[in-house]
DNA sequence: CCGCCCTTGTGTACAATGTCCACATTCGCA
DNA sequence: TGCGAATGTGGACATTGTACACAAGGGCGG
Protein backbone atom coordinates (compact mmCIF):
# COMPACT_ATOMS: atom_id res chain seq x y z
CA UNK A 1 0.00 0.00 0.00
CA UNK A 2 1.03 3.53 -0.21
CA UNK A 3 2.78 5.45 2.32
CA UNK A 4 0.73 6.95 5.52
CA UNK A 5 -2.62 8.04 3.73
CA UNK A 6 -3.69 9.98 7.08
CA UNK A 7 -3.98 13.11 4.87
CA UNK A 8 -6.49 13.36 2.29
CA UNK A 9 -5.38 12.05 -0.83
CA UNK A 10 -4.04 14.90 -2.97
CA UNK A 11 -6.88 16.24 -4.80
CA UNK A 12 -6.06 17.32 -8.54
CA UNK A 13 -8.14 20.59 -8.54
CA UNK A 14 -5.85 23.74 -7.69
CA UNK A 15 -8.88 25.04 -5.77
CA UNK A 16 -10.51 22.72 -2.99
CA UNK A 17 -13.82 23.91 -3.46
CA UNK A 18 -14.94 23.53 -0.46
CA UNK A 19 -12.33 24.26 2.43
CA UNK A 20 -14.26 25.94 4.72
CA UNK A 21 -16.47 23.39 5.86
CA UNK A 22 -13.47 20.86 5.52
CA UNK A 23 -11.53 22.80 8.12
CA UNK A 24 -14.73 23.26 10.22
CA UNK A 25 -15.05 19.26 10.28
CA UNK A 26 -11.19 18.37 10.69
CA UNK A 27 -11.43 20.69 13.50
CA UNK A 28 -14.61 19.45 14.97
CA UNK A 29 -12.50 15.44 15.09
CA UNK A 30 -9.89 17.30 16.94
CA UNK A 31 -12.37 18.76 19.25
CA UNK A 32 -13.83 15.77 20.15
CA UNK A 33 -10.84 14.07 21.16
CA UNK A 34 -9.11 16.65 23.22
CA UNK A 35 -11.23 19.78 23.68
CA UNK A 36 -10.48 22.88 22.68
CA UNK A 37 -6.52 23.24 23.03
CA UNK A 38 -6.07 20.02 20.56
CA UNK A 39 -7.54 21.88 17.93
CA UNK A 40 -4.65 23.52 15.79
CA UNK A 41 -4.67 24.68 12.47
CA UNK A 42 -1.73 23.22 11.07
CA UNK A 43 -2.77 19.69 11.70
CA UNK A 44 -6.45 20.68 9.91
CA UNK A 45 -5.23 21.89 6.97
CA UNK A 46 -3.08 18.83 6.88
CA UNK A 47 -5.84 16.73 7.18
CA UNK A 48 -7.61 19.10 4.42
CA UNK A 49 -4.77 18.54 2.22
CA UNK A 50 -3.74 21.59 2.03
CA UNK A 51 -1.15 24.32 2.94
CA UNK A 52 -1.13 25.63 6.55
CA UNK A 53 -1.50 29.43 5.19
CA UNK A 54 -4.69 28.31 2.98
CA UNK A 55 -6.65 28.37 5.99
CA UNK A 56 -6.51 32.24 6.04
CA UNK A 57 -8.41 32.55 3.65
CA UNK A 58 -11.41 31.52 5.20
CA UNK A 59 -10.39 32.07 8.98
CA UNK A 60 -9.09 34.96 10.37
CA UNK A 61 -6.75 33.65 13.00
CA UNK A 62 -6.81 29.85 14.37
CA UNK A 63 -9.26 31.48 17.44
CA UNK A 64 -11.68 32.12 13.93
CA UNK A 65 -11.72 28.47 13.33
CA UNK A 66 -12.46 27.47 16.86
CA UNK A 67 -15.18 29.79 17.04
CA UNK A 68 -16.55 28.32 14.43
CA UNK A 69 -15.99 24.73 15.92
CA UNK A 70 -17.49 26.38 19.13
CA UNK A 71 -20.91 27.42 17.27
CA UNK A 72 -21.04 24.02 15.61
CA UNK A 73 -20.69 22.61 18.88
CA UNK A 74 -23.65 24.24 20.24
CA UNK A 75 -25.82 23.61 17.71
CA UNK A 76 -25.06 19.90 18.58
CA UNK A 77 -26.17 20.66 22.06
CA UNK A 78 -29.11 22.27 20.49
CA UNK A 79 -30.15 19.00 18.67
CA UNK A 80 -29.47 16.83 21.82
CA UNK A 81 -31.67 18.84 23.51
CA UNK A 82 -34.58 18.88 20.59
CA UNK A 83 -34.26 14.74 20.29
CA UNK A 84 -35.10 14.61 24.32
CA UNK A 85 -37.94 16.44 24.11
CA UNK A 86 -38.95 14.58 21.12
CA UNK A 87 -38.29 11.56 23.27
CA UNK A 88 -40.97 12.52 25.86
CA UNK A 89 -44.26 10.27 25.44
CA UNK A 90 -46.63 12.92 23.87
CA UNK A 91 -49.79 11.44 25.24
CA UNK A 92 -49.28 13.57 29.06
CA UNK A 93 -51.54 16.12 29.78
CA UNK A 94 -50.32 19.76 29.47
CA UNK A 95 -48.93 20.43 33.05
CA UNK A 96 -47.16 16.69 33.09
CA UNK A 97 -45.71 17.78 29.78
CA UNK A 98 -44.30 21.21 30.20
CA UNK A 99 -42.20 19.42 33.33
CA UNK A 100 -41.26 16.70 31.06
CA UNK A 101 -40.19 19.54 28.15
CA UNK A 102 -38.57 21.32 30.60
CA UNK A 103 -36.73 18.68 32.00
CA UNK A 104 -35.73 17.15 28.69
CA UNK A 105 -33.72 20.30 28.43
CA UNK A 106 -31.62 19.88 31.25
CA UNK A 107 -30.83 16.09 30.53
CA UNK A 108 -29.98 16.67 26.95
CA UNK A 109 -27.49 19.00 27.85
CA UNK A 110 -26.00 16.66 30.37
CA UNK A 111 -26.06 13.64 28.03
CA UNK A 112 -24.59 15.92 25.52
CA UNK A 113 -21.34 17.02 27.85
CA UNK A 114 -21.50 13.31 28.61
CA UNK A 115 -21.03 11.83 25.36
CA UNK A 116 -19.11 14.42 23.76
CA UNK A 117 -16.93 15.95 26.53
CA UNK A 118 -13.81 17.04 23.89
CA UNK A 119 -16.63 19.34 21.71
CA UNK A 120 -19.16 20.14 24.87
CA UNK A 121 -15.75 22.22 26.35
CA UNK A 122 -15.34 23.56 22.76
CA UNK A 123 -18.64 24.39 22.71
CA UNK A 124 -17.65 26.91 26.01
CA UNK A 125 -14.56 27.66 25.09
CA UNK A 126 -14.23 31.64 25.67
CA UNK A 127 -11.85 32.88 23.02
CA UNK A 128 -12.49 36.66 24.66
CA UNK A 129 -16.22 37.30 24.15
CA UNK A 130 -18.82 34.97 24.25
CA UNK A 131 -21.92 36.91 23.20
CA UNK A 132 -22.53 34.42 20.04
CA UNK A 133 -24.04 32.14 22.01
CA UNK A 134 -27.63 33.43 20.55
CA UNK A 135 -26.08 33.30 17.02
CA UNK A 136 -27.95 31.25 14.46
CA UNK A 137 -24.93 29.24 13.93
CA UNK A 138 -25.58 27.69 16.87
CA UNK A 139 -29.20 26.98 16.51
CA UNK A 140 -30.30 23.12 16.03
CA UNK A 141 -32.85 22.01 13.80
CA UNK A 142 -35.57 24.03 15.05
CA UNK A 143 -33.72 27.07 15.12
CA UNK A 144 -33.31 27.65 18.31
CA UNK A 145 -30.23 27.87 20.20
CA UNK A 146 -29.76 25.78 24.06
CA UNK A 147 -30.28 29.20 25.85
CA UNK A 148 -33.77 29.59 23.77
CA UNK A 149 -34.82 26.63 24.26
CA UNK A 150 -34.61 26.53 27.98
CA UNK A 151 -36.09 30.27 27.88
CA UNK A 152 -39.56 28.68 25.93
CA UNK A 153 -39.18 25.79 28.84
CA UNK A 154 -39.27 27.57 31.43
CA UNK A 155 -42.49 29.92 29.76
CA UNK A 156 -44.03 26.59 29.48
CA UNK A 157 -43.88 25.97 33.05
CA UNK A 158 -45.22 29.28 33.85
CA UNK A 159 -47.67 28.30 31.52
CA UNK A 160 -48.58 25.05 32.86
CA UNK A 161 -48.63 26.96 36.27
CA UNK A 162 -45.98 25.03 37.50
CA UNK A 163 -43.64 28.23 38.29
CA UNK A 164 -45.12 31.35 39.49
CA UNK A 165 -44.81 34.34 37.42
CA UNK A 166 -42.51 36.78 39.77
CA UNK A 167 -39.81 34.02 39.62
CA UNK A 168 -39.31 33.69 35.64
CA UNK A 169 -37.48 36.26 35.00
CA UNK A 170 -33.35 35.36 35.16
CA UNK A 171 -34.43 31.60 35.64
CA UNK A 172 -32.51 30.70 32.93
CA UNK A 173 -29.64 31.91 34.79
CA UNK A 174 -30.47 29.85 37.83
CA UNK A 175 -31.12 26.96 35.52
CA UNK A 176 -27.93 26.88 33.35
CA UNK A 177 -25.59 27.77 36.54
CA UNK A 178 -26.72 24.55 38.03
CA UNK A 179 -26.87 22.29 35.58
CA UNK A 180 -23.68 23.37 33.28
CA UNK A 181 -21.79 23.56 36.62
CA UNK A 182 -22.59 19.70 36.84
CA UNK A 183 -21.85 18.85 33.52
CA UNK A 184 -17.90 20.24 34.43
CA UNK A 185 -17.77 18.50 37.43
CA UNK A 186 -18.97 15.45 35.84
CA UNK A 187 -16.59 15.87 32.98
CA UNK A 188 -13.04 17.18 34.54
CA UNK A 189 -14.24 17.28 38.46
CA UNK A 190 -14.34 15.37 41.29
CA UNK A 191 -17.52 13.78 39.51
CA UNK A 192 -15.65 12.56 36.47
CA UNK A 193 -15.58 9.14 35.65
CA UNK A 194 -18.55 8.42 37.44
CA UNK A 195 -20.86 5.52 35.39
CA UNK A 196 -23.26 6.77 32.55
CA UNK A 197 -26.13 5.72 35.22
CA UNK A 198 -24.62 7.32 38.27
CA UNK A 199 -24.25 10.57 36.48
CA UNK A 200 -27.85 9.89 35.18
CA UNK A 201 -28.95 9.99 38.65
CA UNK A 202 -26.89 13.31 39.75
CA UNK A 203 -28.36 14.85 36.72
CA UNK A 204 -31.97 14.16 37.95
CA UNK A 205 -31.39 14.99 41.30
CA UNK A 206 -29.91 18.64 39.98
CA UNK A 207 -32.31 19.16 38.01
CA UNK A 208 -35.07 18.24 40.73
CA UNK A 209 -33.19 20.69 43.33
CA UNK A 210 -34.01 23.67 39.93
CA UNK A 211 -37.84 22.47 40.51
CA UNK A 212 -37.81 23.08 43.91
CA UNK A 213 -35.85 25.93 44.47
CA UNK A 214 -36.05 28.09 40.74
CA UNK B 1 18.97 54.11 33.22
CA UNK B 2 20.07 50.60 32.51
CA UNK B 3 17.95 48.41 29.79
CA UNK B 4 14.64 47.16 30.64
CA UNK B 5 15.27 45.51 33.84
CA UNK B 6 11.99 43.73 33.82
CA UNK B 7 13.38 40.45 34.47
CA UNK B 8 14.79 40.02 37.89
CA UNK B 9 18.15 42.09 38.49
CA UNK B 10 20.34 39.67 37.71
CA UNK B 11 21.43 37.38 41.04
CA UNK B 12 24.90 36.81 41.80
CA UNK B 13 25.12 33.74 43.37
CA UNK B 14 24.79 30.78 41.23
CA UNK B 15 22.38 28.77 42.67
CA UNK B 16 19.13 30.61 42.95
CA UNK B 17 18.02 30.15 46.35
CA UNK B 18 14.40 29.63 46.50
CA UNK B 19 13.47 29.27 42.28
CA UNK B 20 10.65 26.93 42.99
CA UNK B 21 8.84 29.62 45.34
CA UNK B 22 10.06 32.16 42.61
CA UNK B 23 8.88 30.07 39.53
CA UNK B 24 5.32 29.44 41.07
CA UNK B 25 4.93 33.29 42.13
CA UNK B 26 5.96 34.69 38.73
CA UNK B 27 3.26 31.84 36.84
CA UNK B 28 0.71 32.94 39.26
CA UNK B 29 1.04 36.38 38.00
CA UNK B 30 1.11 35.29 34.64
CA UNK B 31 -2.35 33.43 35.72
CA UNK B 32 -3.68 36.42 37.46
CA UNK B 33 -4.06 37.84 34.25
CA UNK B 34 -4.54 35.71 31.34
CA UNK B 35 -5.79 32.54 33.04
CA UNK B 36 -4.29 29.18 32.57
CA UNK B 37 -3.27 29.75 29.29
CA UNK B 38 -1.08 32.60 29.82
CA UNK B 39 1.21 30.78 32.07
CA UNK B 40 4.27 29.85 29.86
CA UNK B 41 7.08 28.43 31.24
CA UNK B 42 9.94 30.41 29.91
CA UNK B 43 8.08 33.86 30.87
CA UNK B 44 7.99 32.42 34.43
CA UNK B 45 12.09 31.88 34.24
CA UNK B 46 12.75 35.15 32.84
CA UNK B 47 11.23 36.85 35.79
CA UNK B 48 12.82 34.35 37.78
CA UNK B 49 15.96 36.08 36.13
CA UNK B 50 17.13 31.87 34.67
CA UNK B 51 17.59 30.17 32.10
CA UNK B 52 14.66 28.40 30.61
CA UNK B 53 15.65 24.49 31.56
CA UNK B 54 16.15 25.70 35.40
CA UNK B 55 12.39 24.99 35.65
CA UNK B 56 12.75 21.42 35.01
CA UNK B 57 14.83 21.07 38.20
CA UNK B 58 11.82 21.93 39.95
CA UNK B 59 8.99 20.92 37.87
CA UNK B 60 8.56 17.77 35.36
CA UNK B 61 6.79 19.95 32.70
CA UNK B 62 4.81 22.82 32.35
CA UNK B 63 1.15 20.68 33.41
CA UNK B 64 3.28 20.05 36.87
CA UNK B 65 4.15 24.11 36.82
CA UNK B 66 0.33 24.82 36.14
CA UNK B 67 -0.47 22.16 38.85
CA UNK B 68 1.67 24.26 41.55
CA UNK B 69 -0.85 27.46 40.30
CA UNK B 70 -3.92 25.66 40.62
CA UNK B 71 -3.12 24.39 43.62
CA UNK B 72 -2.12 28.00 45.35
CA UNK B 73 -5.04 29.36 43.36
CA UNK B 74 -7.69 26.86 45.17
CA UNK B 75 -5.98 28.19 48.61
CA UNK B 76 -6.76 31.16 47.74
CA UNK B 77 -10.35 30.51 47.56
CA UNK B 78 -10.27 28.69 50.42
CA UNK B 79 -9.38 31.80 52.38
CA UNK B 80 -11.44 33.85 50.43
CA UNK B 81 -14.43 32.16 52.01
CA UNK B 82 -13.03 31.66 55.01
CA UNK B 83 -13.07 35.54 55.12
CA UNK B 84 -16.33 36.05 54.17
CA UNK B 85 -17.62 33.19 57.24
CA UNK B 86 -15.36 35.11 59.51
CA UNK B 87 -17.57 38.32 58.62
CA UNK B 88 -20.51 36.94 59.96
CA UNK B 89 -21.85 38.88 62.63
CA UNK B 90 -21.73 36.51 65.57
CA UNK B 91 -23.93 37.52 68.02
CA UNK B 92 -26.51 35.71 66.26
CA UNK B 93 -28.50 32.62 67.34
CA UNK B 94 -27.39 29.18 66.08
CA UNK B 95 -29.49 28.15 63.45
CA UNK B 96 -29.29 31.64 61.71
CA UNK B 97 -25.88 31.45 62.05
CA UNK B 98 -25.57 28.20 60.55
CA UNK B 99 -27.13 29.55 57.70
CA UNK B 100 -24.90 32.51 57.15
CA UNK B 101 -21.83 30.16 57.22
CA UNK B 102 -23.54 28.02 54.66
CA UNK B 103 -24.27 31.14 52.62
CA UNK B 104 -20.84 32.44 53.18
CA UNK B 105 -19.01 29.57 51.65
CA UNK B 106 -21.15 30.45 48.13
CA UNK B 107 -20.66 33.92 48.52
CA UNK B 108 -16.74 33.84 49.14
CA UNK B 109 -16.74 31.34 46.65
CA UNK B 110 -18.43 33.72 43.91
CA UNK B 111 -16.82 36.94 44.87
CA UNK B 112 -13.12 34.98 44.78
CA UNK B 113 -14.50 33.94 40.70
CA UNK B 114 -14.93 37.59 40.14
CA UNK B 115 -12.33 39.29 41.74
CA UNK B 116 -9.66 37.11 40.49
CA UNK B 117 -11.07 35.37 37.17
CA UNK B 118 -7.81 34.26 35.66
CA UNK B 119 -6.91 32.60 39.26
CA UNK B 120 -10.52 31.05 38.95
CA UNK B 121 -10.05 29.94 36.18
CA UNK B 122 -6.41 28.22 36.92
CA UNK B 123 -7.50 26.73 39.67
CA UNK B 124 -10.22 24.65 38.00
CA UNK B 125 -8.08 24.15 35.03
CA UNK B 126 -7.97 20.36 34.19
CA UNK B 127 -4.58 18.84 33.06
CA UNK B 128 -5.99 15.43 32.76
CA UNK B 129 -7.10 14.80 35.96
CA UNK B 130 -8.15 16.61 38.88
CA UNK B 131 -8.26 14.21 41.86
CA UNK B 132 -5.90 16.74 43.56
CA UNK B 133 -8.51 19.18 45.02
CA UNK B 134 -8.37 17.36 48.04
CA UNK B 135 -4.88 18.22 48.72
CA UNK B 136 -3.09 19.34 51.65
CA UNK B 137 -1.77 21.99 48.99
CA UNK B 138 -5.09 23.48 48.15
CA UNK B 139 -6.34 24.26 51.78
CA UNK B 140 -7.08 27.70 53.34
CA UNK B 141 -5.77 29.14 56.58
CA UNK B 142 -7.48 26.63 58.61
CA UNK B 143 -5.86 23.59 56.89
CA UNK B 144 -9.59 23.38 54.89
CA UNK B 145 -10.04 23.20 51.06
CA UNK B 146 -13.00 24.79 49.51
CA UNK B 147 -14.39 21.10 49.36
CA UNK B 148 -13.93 20.62 52.71
CA UNK B 149 -15.25 24.14 54.12
CA UNK B 150 -18.67 23.47 51.88
CA UNK B 151 -19.36 20.04 53.29
CA UNK B 152 -18.85 21.50 57.15
CA UNK B 153 -21.62 24.30 55.83
CA UNK B 154 -24.07 21.43 55.00
CA UNK B 155 -23.38 19.51 58.08
CA UNK B 156 -24.01 22.76 60.26
CA UNK B 157 -27.27 23.10 57.86
CA UNK B 158 -27.88 19.29 59.21
CA UNK B 159 -27.30 20.23 63.28
CA UNK B 160 -29.16 23.68 62.40
CA UNK B 161 -32.18 21.35 61.52
CA UNK B 162 -32.66 23.31 58.59
CA UNK B 163 -31.20 20.43 55.99
CA UNK B 164 -33.34 16.92 56.55
CA UNK B 165 -30.60 13.93 57.52
CA UNK B 166 -31.61 12.09 54.12
CA UNK B 167 -30.98 14.96 51.96
CA UNK B 168 -27.79 15.47 53.19
CA UNK B 169 -25.66 12.72 51.18
CA UNK B 170 -24.36 14.40 47.90
CA UNK B 171 -25.30 17.60 48.81
CA UNK B 172 -22.09 19.36 48.31
CA UNK B 173 -22.44 18.46 44.46
CA UNK B 174 -25.66 20.13 44.19
CA UNK B 175 -24.77 23.15 45.83
CA UNK B 176 -21.11 23.05 43.91
CA UNK B 177 -22.53 23.02 40.73
CA UNK B 178 -25.00 25.56 41.01
CA UNK B 179 -22.42 27.94 42.64
CA UNK B 180 -19.83 26.95 40.05
CA UNK B 181 -22.13 27.02 37.61
CA UNK B 182 -23.04 30.66 38.04
CA UNK B 183 -19.24 31.55 38.38
CA UNK B 184 -18.60 30.46 34.84
CA UNK B 185 -21.45 32.78 33.66
CA UNK B 186 -20.16 35.71 35.71
CA UNK B 187 -16.57 35.07 34.47
CA UNK B 188 -16.74 34.34 30.55
CA UNK B 189 -20.63 33.49 30.00
CA UNK B 190 -23.07 35.50 28.93
CA UNK B 191 -22.97 37.41 31.96
CA UNK B 192 -19.40 38.17 32.03
CA UNK B 193 -19.62 42.40 32.59
CA UNK B 194 -21.89 42.68 35.17
CA UNK B 195 -21.59 45.60 37.52
CA UNK B 196 -20.30 43.69 40.47
CA UNK B 197 -23.39 44.89 42.69
CA UNK B 198 -25.37 42.62 40.08
CA UNK B 199 -23.34 40.47 40.51
CA UNK B 200 -23.79 40.10 43.90
CA UNK B 201 -27.31 40.06 43.75
CA UNK B 202 -27.11 37.13 41.09
CA UNK B 203 -25.07 35.01 43.93
CA UNK B 204 -27.49 35.48 46.25
CA UNK B 205 -30.57 34.34 44.43
CA UNK B 206 -28.57 31.11 43.28
CA UNK B 207 -27.63 29.84 47.00
CA UNK B 208 -31.63 30.68 47.91
CA UNK B 209 -32.41 28.42 44.82
CA UNK B 210 -30.00 25.63 46.44
CA UNK B 211 -31.09 26.42 49.76
CA UNK B 212 -34.91 26.05 48.77
CA UNK B 213 -33.97 23.23 46.36
CA UNK B 214 -31.18 21.60 48.19
C1' DC C 1 -14.50 33.94 -27.39
C1' DC C 2 -10.81 36.35 -25.01
C1' DG C 3 -8.34 38.65 -21.58
C1' DC C 4 -8.18 40.48 -17.12
C1' DC C 5 -8.64 40.42 -12.13
C1' DC C 6 -10.06 38.79 -7.81
C1' DT C 7 -10.27 34.86 -5.09
C1' DT C 8 -7.99 30.95 -3.38
C1' DG C 9 -3.97 28.13 -2.56
C1' DT C 10 1.55 27.90 -2.32
C1' DG C 11 6.37 28.84 -0.61
C1' DT C 12 9.30 30.71 2.31
C1' DA C 13 10.31 32.75 6.50
C1' DC C 14 10.29 34.11 11.45
C1' DA C 15 9.53 34.34 16.34
C1' DA C 16 7.88 31.67 20.37
C1' DT C 17 7.27 27.79 22.86
C1' DG C 18 8.08 23.17 25.30
C1' DT C 19 11.47 19.97 25.95
C1' DC C 20 15.87 17.06 25.33
C1' DC C 21 20.96 16.36 26.07
C1' DA C 22 25.47 17.31 27.55
C1' DC C 23 28.11 20.31 30.46
C1' DA C 24 29.24 23.67 34.42
C1' DT C 25 28.95 25.15 39.06
C1' DT C 26 28.39 24.69 43.75
C1' DC C 27 26.47 22.91 48.29
C1' DG C 28 26.75 19.68 51.84
C1' DC C 29 28.22 15.61 53.78
C1' DA C 30 31.70 11.73 54.64
C1' DT D 1 39.27 17.90 52.11
C1' DG D 2 37.16 16.00 48.47
C1' DC D 3 33.42 13.97 46.02
C1' DG D 4 28.72 13.25 44.59
C1' DA D 5 24.15 15.00 44.20
C1' DA D 6 21.52 19.01 43.28
C1' DT D 7 20.94 22.96 40.62
C1' DG D 8 21.68 26.15 36.73
C1' DT D 9 23.57 26.87 31.68
C1' DG D 10 24.04 26.40 26.58
C1' DG D 11 22.69 24.80 22.54
C1' DA D 12 19.54 22.36 19.74
C1' DC D 13 15.16 20.71 17.69
C1' DA D 14 10.35 20.03 16.37
C1' DT D 15 5.98 22.26 16.40
C1' DT D 16 2.97 26.04 16.20
C1' DG D 17 0.74 30.51 14.64
C1' DT D 18 1.22 33.88 11.35
C1' DA D 19 3.15 37.48 7.81
C1' DC D 20 4.45 38.54 2.90
C1' DA D 21 5.06 37.86 -1.74
C1' DC D 22 3.84 34.91 -5.55
C1' DA D 23 1.10 31.39 -8.56
C1' DA D 24 -3.16 29.38 -10.56
C1' DG D 25 -7.26 29.61 -12.40
C1' DG D 26 -12.43 30.57 -12.40
C1' DG D 27 -15.74 33.97 -13.77
C1' DC D 28 -17.14 38.25 -15.75
C1' DG D 29 -16.96 42.37 -19.09
C1' DG D 30 -16.09 43.27 -23.59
Amino acid sequence: MAAAENPQPKRDTYRHGDLRNALIEAALELARQGGPEAVVLRAATRQAGVVPNAAYRHFADRDALLHAVSQAAMAQVARTMEAEQAAVSPTEDPVAGARARFRAVGTGYLRYAQEEPGLFRAAFHVPGDMSHAADDTAAGATGKTPFELLGEALDGLVDAGLLAEDRRPGAEFLAWSAVHGLAVLLIDGPLRGLHPTQAHDAGQHVIDMIERGI
